[in-house]
DNA sequence: ATATTGAATATTGGATCCAATATCCAGTAG
DNA sequence: CTACTGGATATTGGATCCAATATTCAATAT
């Protein structure tokens, strides 16, 4: 039979979809940390009931993205800065771990992606299409690794700080320092050496804590 | 005023208790890998709707422990052994450098309590008894890196695959090679060598690995 | 006998309603 | 004027009901 055919079962469900919106405004930084998620609000503006959204809410809550307290309800979680700088840790030890073996597997097509992603990155004049370019530059190098359970490790733990990374790009000249990075470990990749790209990862994931720890500390 | 004070607004909803009673039998094996979750009978069993068995069920997907398809239900999220070896890797990866950053920090008393976890875990007659306290002496280690985050997400991977230790602990000699090991990395604590520490949690780490794929090949 | 259809049942997703708790504010005592 | 009390309002947690989908199984056609 030929017909362009979906899995009808994988499709939405409305709690999905308030999950999936929050976290993105919760990630590019549109909620405050703080900011508190009003069960009635949230399902009104999404024309749904509040069970949807309470479910959502609590797979955020899973993720870390929010905190409740019970009949109180859910906050977005900010992390301060001994926080963040942990997550900047993890990230430098998981992720070197991950590009290591990452590089013996990336196949051309997928050097050219990234290094498409990469151009993107810095010829966009949008700093909101910053955060997304960058992650999908990374995330694409890692997905050669084939370690799915590490990169969606990486993934939550991107969650937690993105908001912070994409508030210092916009505001410092992070943006041409992270350009520069970013093609050192593209080139380190294209000539297969996973000890450079190692190493220049966690460079960049250390230049980052630091020049964040400098932007938290002033504010 | 003297008044042995509880904070009340941190109890337990019902959504909390269901979720933990259902993880404690998830990762203690109780439920098996596939079995489905009827949201109707596990109210039944709580004594409660419907409505808080669902957020618990949809918590638990999102720490990756039960899959769900829309209008299907969920069922039990088993691993493969490549996606468990996975887990032991990562493990490997994290739990080694929090122990190097905890062996500095131990105290007297952290390290009493973990010969005690230790003692208790070889001494222990019951089965059902070894998962738990084995989890009790590494995690007493860990908690000294002050890192928690870290503990957070080996926390998660220890959940995935805890199942799966305990039956091969029972199955196999893994009880006696564990408690072998635990001692020599208690003593490596105890005398303050963090590398040495750190390169013995990486061998019990793999040797479980290997012995998990031995078992689970067979089977 | 096997495959297909359609009704009956089971199960999940969501809406609405009620109860429990928090928050806010006016009133009152000191 | 300040501190406490009590009620009005807002918000969350949970129960019940309804709609949408899946599953099972009997009936039927080939």
């Amino acid at each position: 039979m030929k017909l362009k055919s979906v899995d009808i079962s994988r499709t939405a469900s409305a709690a999905t979809i308030v999950f999936e919106a929050l976290r993105k405004a919760i990630i590019e930084g549109e909620l405050q940390d703080g900011e508190p998620l009003r069960q009635d609000e949230i399902a009104r503006m999404f024309n749904t009931s509040r069970i949807p959204v309470r479910e959502a809410i609590s797979r955020l809550e899973e993720q870390g993205l929010v905190k409740s307290q019970r009949y109180k309800g859910a906050v977005v979680a900010g992390l301060s800065l001994e926080e963040a700088s942990e997550v900047f840790d993890f990230r430098a030890l998981v992720e070197c771990e991950v590009i290591r073996r990452a590089v013996p597997q990336m196949s051309p097509t997928l050097l050219a992606e990234a290094r498409a992603y990469c151009e993107d990155f810095a010829a966009s004049p949008n700093p909101m299409d910053w955060g997304d370019l960058n992650r999908k530059f990374h995330g694409a190098l890692y997905s050669a690794c084939a370690l799915p359970y590490h990169i969606s490790v990486v993934d939550n733990a991107m969650d937690r700080i993105d908001r912070y990374l994409r508030a210092q790009l916009v505001l410092s000249d992070g943006m041409e320092r992270a350009n520069i990075e970013h093609l050192a470990i593209l080139e380190a990749c294209e000539k297969g050496d996973a000890e450079r790209a190692a190493a220049l990862t966690l460079a960049h994931i250390e230049g980052a804590k630091a020049s964040l720890a400098e932007h938290m500390k002033s504010r």
